[in-house]
DNA sequence: GCAAGGCTGATTTTT
DNA sequence: TCAGCCTTGC
């Protein structure tokens, strides 16, 4: 039996509930996180089986702690319990059900630029290309999805499901196209996880009827960052039972841009009927000052819902907000204060560096190196997206399946064989006319080549014949053709001869040596977790993984996180700094001309200052390094709602003046000095 | 018809 | 800084 009675009222209530609908709408660090794994702790000692929980989280990060701290729980029949983000649960239902879903079994995941790709080629088939931008097209198709539209009948519902794009019938165009080349080149995107288990699931009552079977309970945290068509699979699968049960905060609803909307949480209401409400209103993260700080920048929101949050712990510790020159003085100043930390006792593990964008990673980590403090960035720029990564992959998957489309067309030119535009496209035509692969066409010998091209693509051929020849069988194999791979196909010369930067050049030989090993280490984590090597698995995973490191390091984490706002959602750090709080970064300048967008930033805000549970350190540079070029920077609108009393302001900071009273700043000057001092004795020491 | 090298414009947030 | 795109030379 696990023990509930550390709960307060209202989340004993919560916790104990478990038949029927209930919605937790609840402030930060109320226990919202906590309930639900306490929840599923109660469910279990009620009876439940663990494989008929379905729990939902936002991120891959939430979802590996909540699984940590549900096994820690109540043992480890908690394995057993489907603890995941929506994605990871609605591949796993459409690799079960590809047939009824309608799609080819062997179907992969595209990463973000395999999707950009697939757009510019459809873009490319129409002569639109130059015309418009990739990334745009990528994201207003993606709108589409997040609202469960599909080409054929979105110019009809759109209106219904309140969807709004500047030329609604050239979206239609283009997802169509889009569409054509993702299922051309037998791959689905991050949205189609979704869109296409809500479609499988609306169209096959079948399959609907077999998981309403299997899964009985269903608990989904984050809940005000859910999207339409999350909601209808949440409709479909919990509207027989009705178990279900979700938390959330509107004042963190930070994912807008994805398609979640406030109505969510109404809509959760007149789904499933009889909803039981409860708030939680004592929150046990943050002391007072922080809380006080937070509530007040909130409350300068609109169209918010009604809620208390208040705590107990009082506290000495102040807020310090802090102006540097530059980026990079402000990240020295952070990494300072970081060293002072852990001479205090504090574990690099206890603090958070949050910032808007991932790209104020950059001089955060020099700074950080310079002090040699461990720290790790979450989130940024995948390593998967690297060309030479995705080139080796492509490879990888090819040989598991020379018809693979998509990997072919990536490599057949990488490195060069002579191959060029057009080329290909005598090699698409045949394949089209022939209805056969592209790689087939050349086994076939259906295209003509001359010379140096023939050769060299007659090589190509033959080679990736002899690595698709022998299965992968063994974890070893993983290694051995990843190393096979990059000797035949001469991965490192194409490196050496392209890359003309030198450290550049070096950095790629090194990450692609240790791609063999990486991939093996990859597929030892899948055996461990469930017994068998499933390459297909293995390959979702790689995509849809937040690991972006190329790393796998197993083991206690004990390292500083450097990570953005919105990455940052339900954890939580004793000492958290948040930097480049400046107007055009928070609020974003592409947010701060619309006054719903505006109130997103400060939702963001007000998601950053309640990470901390004791010390809050705010800063924002007067000038920094953004599009390649200085700027200047000015500090943003939201450092005026912070509260007069519980922040103290650097000497340094002359620009804001709402710390009005000079006794009132020589005050918390000499406040200032004596805890530095006091840090300073406890750095050294 | 192909490849190499210069030019330009872009960095919001995630699965 | 870097990658995609376009021009130029072979
Ligand atoms: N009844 C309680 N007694 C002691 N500590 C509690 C209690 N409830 C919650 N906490 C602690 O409060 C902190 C915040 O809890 P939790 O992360 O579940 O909040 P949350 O509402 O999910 O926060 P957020 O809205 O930021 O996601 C955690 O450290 C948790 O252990």
């Amino acid at each position: 039996m696990i023990d509930i009675s550390g709960l307060n009222s209202q989340q004993h209530e919560a916790v104990t509930t478990i038949s029927g609908p209930s919605m937790i709408l609840a402030g930060a660090g109320t226990g919202k996180t906590r309930v639900i794994t306490y929840r599923i702790g109660h469910m279990i000692d009620q009876g439940i089986q663990p494989e008929q929980i379905v729990a939902m989280t936002f991120t891959n990060k939430a979802a590996r702690e909540m699984k940590e701290r549900l096994i820690s729980l109540v043992g480890s029949h908690g394995k057993g319990i489907m603890v995941g983000t929506f994605h990871s649960f609605c591949i796993k239902i459409l690799r079960r059900f590809a047939e009824e879903a309608d799609l080819d079994p062997r179907f992969s995941l595209a990463g973000t630029s395999d999707q950009l790709d697939l757009v510019r080629r459809s873009l490319e088939e129409k002569g639109w290309h130059g015309l418009y931008k990739p990334d745009d097209i990528l994201s207003r198709i993606s709108r589409a999805k997040n609202a469960l539209l599909i080409p054929e009948t979105m110019l009809e519902e759109a209106l219904q499901a309140k969807f709004e794009d500047e030329d609604l019938s050239f979206l239609k165009e283009v997802y169509q196209l889009y569409e054509r080349q993702l299922k051309l080149n037998r791959v689905i995107d991050f949205d189609d996880c979704i869109l296409k288990t809500a479609l499988v699931l609306r169209r096959r009552s079948d399959v609907l009827e077999r998981l309403q079977g299997e899964y009985t309970h269903f608990l989904v945290d984050e809940f005000q960052d859910t999207n339409f068509a999350q909601l209808s699979i949440l409709e479909l699968l919990a509207g027989k039972l009705n178990n279900i049960c979700v938390v959330g905060d509107d004042d963190q609803s930070i994912y807008s841009w994805r398609g979640a909307m406030v109505e969510t949480l109404d809509r959760f209401e007149n789904i499933f009927k009889g909803t039981k409400l409860i708030k939680l209103e004592q929150n046990y993260r943050c002391t007072n000052v922080i809380l006080n700080a937070a509530n007040n920048v909130i409350k300068n929101n609109q169209g918010r819902k009604d809620k208390t949050l208040w705590s107990k712990s009082q506290s000495e510790e102040y807020i310090t907000l802090t102006s540097k020159r530059d980026d990079g003085e402000e990240a020295r100043w952070i990494a300072q204060k970081c060293f002072g930390l852990l001479g205090q006792g504090y574990r690099p593990k206890d603090i958070g560096i949050l910032y808007r964008a991932n790209s104020q990673a950059r001089s955060l980590e020099t700074a950080l190196r310079e002090r040699n403090l461990v720290y790790k960035v979450y989130g940024g720029s995948s390593f998967f997206e690297r060309k030479e990564v995705r080139d080796f992959l492509a490879y990888f998957k090819l040989s598991l399946d020379p018809h693979d489309r998509m990997s072919f067309w990536r490599v057949i030119n990488t490195p060069s064989r002579g191959v060029g535009l057009k080329t290909l496209e005598r090699i698409e035509e045949r394949s089209k006319e022939l209805k056969i692969s592209p790689f087939e066409v050349l086994v076939r010998n259906e295209v003509k080549l001359v010379g140096k091209a023939n050769d060299a693509v007659g090589q190509f051929v033959k080679d990736v014949q002899s690595q698709s020849k022998w299965p992968i069988i063994h974890i070893d194999d993983l290694e051995k053709r990843g190393g096979e791979i990059i000797k035949a196909f001469g991965l490192e010369d194409d490196i050496r001869q392209k890359t003309s930067h030198e450290g550049a050049k070096k950095r790629k030989l090194e990450s692609l040596k240790k791609l063999p090993e990486w991939i093996k280490g990859i597929g030892e984590n899948q055996v461990e977790e469930r017994g068998s090597l499933n390459i297909l698995d293995l390959l979702d995973q790689l995509t849809l993984s937040d690991d972006k490191s190329g790393k796998n390091d197993k083991g206690p984490e004990n390292h500083i996180s450097l990570m953005t706002i919105h990455a940052s959602k339900g954890l939580e750090f004793p000492a958290v700094f948040v930097c480049g709080i400046e107007d055009d970064l928070l609020p974003h300048k592409n947010s701060i001309d619309c006054p719903m967008s505006v109130q997103e930033e400060r939702r963001l805000f007000y998601v950053a200052i309640t990470r901390a549970k004791v010390k809050l350190h705010l800063s924002f540079a007067r000038e920094r390094f953004s599009n390649f070029q200085k700027q200047d920077r000015k500090p943003s609108r939201f450092l005026k709602e912070l509260p007069k009393t519980g922040v103290v302001t650097d000497t340094e900071l002359q620009s804001l003046n709402h710390l009005t009273s000079e006794q009132d700043r020589r005050e918390r000057n000499a406040k200032r000095l004596s805890r530095l001092r006091d840090s300073i004795k406890g750095g050294f020491s």
